[in-house]
DNA sequence: CGTTAAGTACACCGTCCTGTGTTCTTACGT
DNA sequence: ACGTAAGAACACAGGACGGTGTACTTAACG
């Protein structure tokens, strides 16, 4: 990852700088936030010429869509494409989040930036939007009543835990899964704890 | 308020620059943000000079504790004491929160300050734990099980709805509220929730 | 080989930021 | 009326920031 990846055949210029930068980006931006990371301190982190960023991007805002658009897929498929579990232990599974993680970036970014216009704000929206959507996928999957009204419930819960993570220092997700099980539990009619057939609800 | 306060017999002197200051902050701070609002433009909007606002203030950082400062009364004296309503009308009143609202000043000087040693975030985890302490005094009054867990939860709950206000540009409060209405119930002992009046519950 | 693109090193610009020094003016209380 | 302290006006230091210009070096590939 460090090192170039000289692709099979086709182009093999370059010697990585932009994922260096990139990489350099998540480190430094979730450690000390955006506004405080210069340009200066993260090239001379990522080992690049301050030159050589500003050819990959053309400007600080557009490295920062960049850097959160990155979060996607880890985020969201490593917890929804996980078939070893029910989708009631999936949705709870969304809670099961190390105390040591900063903050979603989404969140900070959001607030950081302070502008709704920015593209990673607008970012931001899409990628909340995206993950209730996939809580309320998986909430129909497991026969919720309202899946869409759960899944912006179990998303907000998230929201929340995060936020009180970071402002009180101390680890919020644990009570937030309670109140998603309470939740869940309200929300899906039979009752039944587990379903363990994987019947279509087709409803 | 902006005019200046003549005490009684003692102090008279200063004309309330230290007031206007506290009044552009809660404006622009608000509505710019901490990091985005500098000196410079904050003095103008007091109507100050630069100079006196040092003189009132050691540096930016002490302004912002004091500007954090200034919120506790209002927030939390606003909804817990309210005579008028029930135990249980109060913990959902504390969700009644205008979509104008920007976001909750404590959450965004601790996300944009982002150093956990600032007096500024140091003053926000007090307050998020008063005010949850609040809503366990008022679970306690409205009989719920137990008070600390519930009052934990609706805290969570507010940042939460507070914080997706804020990325998704959507009032989320309405959606907390639901959650909260949800475990209020389900911490109270059944039947004996304190509502005196039944009229109306099913509607 | 030579070409070409990627990357480096480094100085530099303009702007904004927090914070200070200095001098002058106003208003209050005695 | 006078002294004193609060405040105004204004320039300026010192640094960080985002971003650019320029000349040089390296590595891939024909």
């Amino acid at each position: 990852m460090t090192e170039l990846e000289k692709g099979p055949t086709g182009r093999r210029r370059g010697r990585g700088a932009r994922e260096r930068i990139l990489s350099a980006s998540q480190q430094l931006f979730r450690e000390q936030g955006i506004n405080r990371t210069g340009m200066d301190q993260l090239c001379a982190a990522a080992q690049v010429s301050k030159r050589t960023a500003y050819q990959h991007f053309p400007g600080k805002d557009e490295l920062v869509a960049e850097y959160l658009r990155r979060f996607d897929p880890s985020v969201l498929s490593g917890v929804f494409d996980r078939t070893d579990l029910t989708p009631r232990e999936r949705l709870l599974a969304a809670f099961d989040i190390p105390p040591t993680t900063p903050l979603c970036p989404y969140i900070a970014a959001a607030v950081e930036l302070h502008d709704p216009q920015h593209p990673a704000s607008q970012h931001a929206r899409d990628y909340k939007k995206a993950v209730a959507a996939r809580l309320a996928d998986t909430a129909r999957e497991a026969g919720a009543a309202d899946p869409e009204q759960l899944g912006e419930q179990l998303a907000l819960l998230i929201d929340g835990a995060a936020t009180r993570t970071r402002v009180l220092n101390a680890d919020g997700f644990p009570t937030a899964a309670a109140i998603a099980a309470v939740l869940i539990d309200n929300a899906i009619p039979a009752t039944a704890s587990d379903d363990r057939r994987r019947e279509e609800v087709s409803s």
